[in-house]
DNA sequence: CTGAAAGCGCTTACAG
DNA sequence: CTGAAAGCGCTTACAG
């Protein structure tokens, strides 16, 4: 006599299974966790019965009772934000493949939506949070530390010492990219920064002048301008730096947005990239080998640093506590945006 | 006598806040969901007693026994895909205003990945799922039809009946854009489209020929070709189109970064835009107004697509079934990619 | 207005 | 190997 439940109704608790199967519930959910502690043959019965009426167990039960959700979130300030975006991808990857769901918030760089959906993740009992490239204040940072859950700050302004971070080495590789230009020939270098505050913003301005200082240049306070990190933004500062009675041969951007809108300005104040002047990235998004000139840039892993900071995270829940500041070194990747300059300077 | 509890221990549950306001578990509970079944005075001190000691009311206890998450999974090909990160910003916007919050999940157009993840939203008892861009075959679509959330596609290959769905209008846009290069004198037009088979590929290859038939042009299959919808196979193909004896004056590619991989092409191989060949794109990403040349195309408004699509998941959850089956209309940008052909044809 | 009770769907000692 | 019992932290009739 076999049980057969193709396309019976939707059993939707152990019970209901238990009542099909003919034992306790208790018996049901250890053979669907597939505990050693049950009859070889009931088990699969239990299972057969389970697969057959399409029955998934509720991890919110679960969750209640083994106090772990199986879940953690993630605040991002914008997710389409092509840097976020590939940070993202690569914790979602590295969660998935360890049974973890991931809540996605983005926070659009308003420090109350920030608390607000950091307050929610409380409530839905998250396991760990990951905060990209937030850049909320210095309000936040009590917030985070009161958590009782495990947090890696990616890229973030206040590395807080209650939280755990993965970073992009900033200094050196603003100091690589710097430097590339100067081995050029190149002497009148701007900064293009992001609004300022900020610790990716100041660690690469950082680099940018240490450079310089390294080729005993001089900082020339009259070439730094600052944009948002998006194109339009960086449109106008590149103007600014273009009408200057001494503009430079080249340009250092905080990311690669901001370069897209520099050579947009350039093209439209009908000069060429790298002829007249040469620009330098921040990020090396996937576009970017495409743009026209293929830009040079800094290569930020984005999608290895989301599945580091997500081991981070697995290894803390697994108690395997590591050294837990960890810092990613950039790379440069020359292409086609620069070139020794024109004219000598 | 004031019960000062700032800095004390964190009260966990509502237990805890019940023992030290001397009231029932019960009452707690009314008091923090805002009843009006509960005396004023003792209402507020129970409020304060909870946000003096940070109480966060579990989310999963309450959707066990509410039998509402107060959340939806959304399934994505790839969230580095600027078309999906934009969607996803819209759906997580209105989630968010809503009090929902949202599952992100990948399948990277695996099939089996995507089953996984559906599966995995059914565990956490998700209230409605948005399924984005699927290239998911057929055997998916029972998974999704069996299923007692409700689901939104969203511009997917296979809208099924079980389902409701948002859909760019890709025939009318396609045409439209086609069109565009005819008016502008192009004769030997061609389709730069992605991998054949699904819906809107289908649909927009559709648009192209209805355009060239209303004018009277012949269909010609040497200038129809696939790229998969991203920069590199794109340039691919177009290699292959400029290397026919009569390559074309114009090409319509399936999406932006399809036409940014084939205008990269066009350079490499010495030819200019639109000077030579004019490209038209659909979608309008963020940065296609900074490519060079600025990309003619058809714009997805992305963003209101999302919250469309989580509209409908709201709508649904109110009970205020309305039709379901949205059709948003394309809107052809033109920029300068696009251009009168140098040679009559 | 308030509290005791039942129950949401699980897991897991505990006792056989 | 199996089941009865307790409990995770809430909500919500029900009875006062």
């Amino acid at each position: 006599m076999r049980t057969n439940l193709s396309h019976s109704a939707k059993l939707t608790s152990i019970k209901d299974i238990a009542r099909v199967a003919r034992v306790s519930h208790s018996t049901v959910s250890r053979a669907l966790s597939n505990s050693p502690l049950v009859n070889q043959k009931t088990a699969e019965k239990i299972r057969r019965i389970a697969r057959d009426s399409g029955y998934r167990a509720s991890a919110v039960a679960r969750s209640l009772v083994t106090r772990r959700s199986h879940t953690i979130g993630v605040v991002v300030t914008n997710i389409a934000d092509p840097f976020v975006a590939g940070v993202v991808s690569g914790i979602e990857e590295t969660a998935e493949g360890h049974g973890f769901s991931v809540f996605l918030a983005n926070s659009n760089a308003e420090p109350e939506r920030e608390v607000r959906v950091v307050r929610s993740f409380e409530e839905r009992r998250v396991d760990g949070i990951i905060v990209t490239a937030s850049r909320v204040g210095a309000r936040y940072v009590p917030l985070l530390s009161n958590m009782r859950v495990p947090i890696v700050l990616l890229n973030n302004q206040h590395p807080s010492q209650f939280a755990h971070s993965v970073m992009i080495a900033n200094i050196q590789a603003s100091l690589d990219a710097t430097r590339h230009l100067i081995e050029l020939g190149h002497r009148r270098i701007a900064y293009l920064g992001d609004r300022g505050g900020h610790q990716s913003e100041t660690e690469r301005f950082t680099g940018y002048r240490q450079a310089l200082e390294a080729a005993g240049l001089r900082l020339n306070r009259r070439l730094v301008t600052q944009g948002d990190g998006k194109p339009e933004a960086a449109k106008g500062a590149m103007a600014h730096l273009l009408a200057l009675p001494q503009p430079p041969t080249a340009v250092f951007c905080y990311n690669d947005l901001s370069a897209l809108g520099a050579i947009r300005q350039i093209r439209d104040s009908g000069l060429h990239v790298p002829g007249d002047i040469s620009v330098v990235g921040f990020d090396d998004l996937y576009i970017s080998q495409y743009m026209d000139p293929p830009l040079t840039t800094v290569r930020q892993p984005m999608r290895q640093m989301g599945c580091m900071a997500m081991q981070t995270l697995l290894d803390i829940f697994a108690e395997a506590e590591s050294g837990h500041d960890i810092k990613v070194p950039g790379e440069l990747i020359v292409r086609a945006s620069t070139a020794p300059p024109k004219e000598k300077s």
